[in-house]
DNA sequence: GTACGCAACTTGTTGGTACAAGTCCAGCAA
DNA sequence: TTGCTGGACTTGTACCAACAAGTTGCGTAC
């Protein structure tokens, strides 16, 4: 065993198939590095590097003083496409509970509000001068304690008010019903989705661990006549996928029940 | 400076700080490990640790002999909307092809098919049982020699033998039209989202750096009846991104001219 | 002029050591 | 019973040394 081009990836190597098999299931703990230098007859810098290629591919969480132990993947749906529908009856932020529950999980969330100038990505996208100022409304969702996605909105500063959005807490009916009860409704929108590992600031904010990377979708919301929304969700990988339902899914839906 | 918990998180700070500034733009080389040691002065296996940090949050890449690089995150976009309209003359290969010659790159496909038996993610999404043969085409896509993207579609052995897909080459007019012209018209779809870091298989056959992720989307195709397609496209996230093009956009597509 | 080969330089791999820092539990003290 | 402390164990950080392997360019040989 152990065959690979180096000592450290055929040791690595090894490992992950005891892993991919299913051999060592989600939460094992892995033998300490100790007993892996023992097993492998090789130094602990060996080990150590071997480890930490299994940590960067999201297959193995170490925690100092405790162990490594294999990381879980799990996966909450995240509907892109159901979460802000007009003729739904609740908010996205009211919908994201309703379906956390359900699943079994204990849902909380924190919302804040900020004015600020707006970047190049915000700018672009909404069709003013960068630096202009915009509000932006954070939603910032939780699973049983543990940060689940980051959603942060930007709107043009008149469309805000007129909108009244520009308020320093949530909004009951949803921004978007706001929006186009104030004469803005959105008939389309643009998402962009990307993938990259998270900053040093997302480790904070998002509590992802290394190896795992985030999704990012940025959605651009249009009016007939202008871009009236700018929404970038961040939501980190080993708990989230994105679900986009498109056409006519009656027969799909049918078999949910 | 460099003043983080600890020696080597410091140095991987000050330099992310020159590169997200813009001080190190892509492409520059930066100092090498030798210099890096007499400039912060310490051991080479700290400053290595600090660049293995930068590499796997895909800041830099490292090349034996040679040093280490700032990287550089373009992105081609993939129209999940656009790619299999009906309404649209060609197929998503042709679409393809169609788009990169038109941003300046040189495109290219290779196309391979196989019959083999339905492992469980794609059964599930079929409705058939595990093992079950089904026919998969395969789609790898070039930009200017390097790998940029996997696309996997599985159908049914019976459909795919109506539709004449169990052929081994391209479709020209496309495989959902050809699909719809047996009788087998798509009405809807599902999307499921996800992003992970590159298996070893991933490394080789997608040429995917380390730190960098990729970005999975699968997507079940309905009929009025039953799901008659699977597709899976694997993207590296350094130079992909998705566009889901969603509602009324005419008035976004009146400014892209 | 061209081509080859070697020296110099770069990162990659593996070995070693020492101490810091976090975790856990047994055992003692109140 | 409760609470605390200390020791054993674990991973984290930092240092050093040596050689392997890939790249580049200069200089020599043809």
């Amino acid at each position: 065993m152990a065959r690979a081009g180096t000592l450290f990836r055929g040791i690595a190597d090894e490992i992950r198939n005891r892993i991919t098999t299913g051999e060592l299931a989600p939460g094992t703990r892995l033998p300490t590095e100790s007993q892996l230098m023992d097993q492998y007859g090789t130094s602990r810098n060996t080990i150590r590097l071997a480890l930490a290629a299994l940590e960067n591919e999201g297959l193995i969480a170490t925690e100092q003083g405790r162990g490594s132990f294999v990381r879980e993947w799990s996966s909450l749906t995240h509907h892109a496409t159901r979460a802000e529908r007009v003729d739904r009856p609740s908010s996205s932020t009211d919908a994201f509970v309703a379906e956390a529950r359900e699943a079994g999980f204990e849902p909380s969330t924190a919302f804040s509000m900020r004015i600020e100038p707006a970047v190049a990505e915000v700018a672009d996208r909404l069709q003013i001068p960068i630096d202009t100022f915009v509000v932006l409304r954070r939603v910032v969702r939780y699973i049983d304690g543990q940060v689940s996605s980051r959603q942060d909105s930007w709107y043009p500063m008149d469309v805000a008010e007129k909108a009244g959005l520009n308020v320093p807490h949530d909004i009951k009916e949803g921004t978007v019903r706001a929006m186009a009860a104030a004469g803005y409704v959105e008939v389309g929108h643009i998402d962009e989705v990307t993938s990259r590992m998270p900053s040093p600031d997302d480790h904070q904010t998002l509590d992802v661990a290394t190896g795992v990377p985030v999704i990012v979708y940025v959605r651009t919301a249009w009016t007939e006549e202008r871009p009236t929304r700018v929404t970038r969700v961040t939501l980190p990988a080993d708990r989230n996928r994105i679900v986009y339902e498109l056409g006519n899914i009656d027969a799909y839906e049918a078999t949910q029940k």
